[in-house]
DNA sequence: CAGTGGTCTAGACCACATG
DNA sequence: ATGTGGTCTAGACCACTGG
């Protein structure tokens, strides 16, 4: 009567929010230490679709009562479990299953749309910023213009499932595309952008791929602990005669997703 | 003599072992807590040389009393500052700065020498294990054989500078290479198995990456805490009539390493 | 306001590695 | 035998969010 949601998870304040956790006995001076028991056990939880993907789970002075363990114990298994993108943790809210989109697979040198290959997925985008400013010494040099020459700096999400998978950052030489915004306001598509600019070819000449780890900023915008580990790619693309006309800088969580090559 | 290696650090076993930590004061109720405050702090010393590679900090209960913490707010810093790469601590020796080779930067399509330009590092080389065993359904599949066709499989480790950086494990269609053994044994080098049995070329199908997280196993081989993330990388190479000779599956410690395709 | 997660303390016992 | 990191307990206060 009270947990079965097909997805986002009810909230029954009053008696235990899920059941699952009812009845459990972790072994002390095991093997394995008890926060790992504990780990393991949520994780199949997570996995069997017992605690489907939004769903709540019960506040952690509960949860660890019902477990007969400390919260500092508990706290270690669900700190792993936030750090390996299964959870995420509103403070003053609760903590949720996060809903990993089974992994994308993003292939090298296409557009990001067409990256999803029928997951079925609602894919989004959000706009958090688009202006125009001088370039920073490293920008300048990335896009080989002069210092101080003014760019295009655009900040976006891409969602899946409305929540948060991607945040990125591009920068473009302002003077190729002097009517930036009102091409890009249409629909939010870069290609649009360079297209209306008269660039309908242009090539990734470069794509860098490192690891990271979640600045508070970062884990704001996707829904992380910070420190969470994510990847961080880096990739400049030229038109057909050479010159860059973008450079990308974005954060995938660890766990969202994996690269084709 | 005991303990005075040229780069590590020195280790005054009486006294205190590094001062660096001396008189220090962190804020509680300050906007960042106090375990964030002694990871920047030890994250600083790391970055800035104070701490070189290889040394060893004070044994937790010292640390902690030098800092006017509690052993569990500082192992929170240290937690994080282990989960990033920058330490690594061995029950019942110590904490110590773990080596992060600047971050090699590993190019798509090359050979693994190939790929450490100019680091000036000493590159290692450990072989674990090599086999010969029936080919499991998913071994199976990716290399084109039928089920339980005999394959090679060899696991092995790159250092750089004596530290672990690497770890994989290829597996090999048995019948294409018959004198296996032998023709590595001479110099490790899987590009000479190939050409002492007539593969002089090939070409890497399909590179995967996707991100996890350390095991036990991983962990102890290279020297992480269990739970580090790590970049998985997944490849195939065929021959030049596209029949897959390789399949390699290895990790990266997430802080070790940068592709670049 | 009540409930949540985030932080912190002061102890304790253990398994492990080293000398 | 000693010192190390790994685990665990039983409390506490705080800042935040929501109704």
């Amino acid at each position: 009567m009270n947990q079965d949601t097909k997805i986002p998870a009810p909230h029954e304040r009053s008696g235990n929010r899920l059941l699952a956790f009812d009845g459990l006995v972790f072994r002390p001076r095991s093997d394995t230490p008890i926060w790992q028991q504990i780990y393991d056990h949520i994780f199949n939880l997570i996995e069997s679709g017992c605690l489907p993907p939004g769903s709540q789970l019960p506040g952690e002075t509960h949860l660890a009562e019902k477990l007969a363990v400390t919260r500092i114990t508990l706290r270690r298994a669900l700190l792993q479990l936030q750090h390996e993108g299964h959870l995420t943790a509103r403070k003053g809210v609760g903590i949720f299953v996060r809903n990993l989109p089974s992994t994308f697979t993003v292939r090298d040198g296409q557009r990001f749309l067409d990256n999803f290959e029928a997951h079925g997925q609602e894919i989004g985008t959000q706009t958090l910023l688009i202006l125009r400013e001088p370039a920073e010494p490293a920008v300048a040099e990335r896009l080989r213009l002069a210092p101080d020459t003014t760019i295009i700096r655009l900040c976006r999400i891409r969602t899946s499932d409305k929540q948060p998978v991607y945040v990125n950052t591009k920068v473009f030489p302002a003077h190729l595309f002097p009517d930036f915004e009102q091409s890009y306001g249409v629909c939010q598509s870069v290609t649009d952008v360079f297209r209306a600019h008269g660039v309908e070819n242009y090539r990734r000449v470069e794509t860098r791929i490192s690891g990271g780890f979640a600045s508070p900023d970062e884990a704001e915008i996707l829904r992380l602990t910070p420190g969470t580990p994510v990847f961080r790619i880096n990739a400049v693309n030229e038109d057909r005669n050479g010159v860059p006309i973008e450079w990308t800088r974005g954060s995938w969580p660890l766990t969202s997703v994996e690269f084709v090559f």
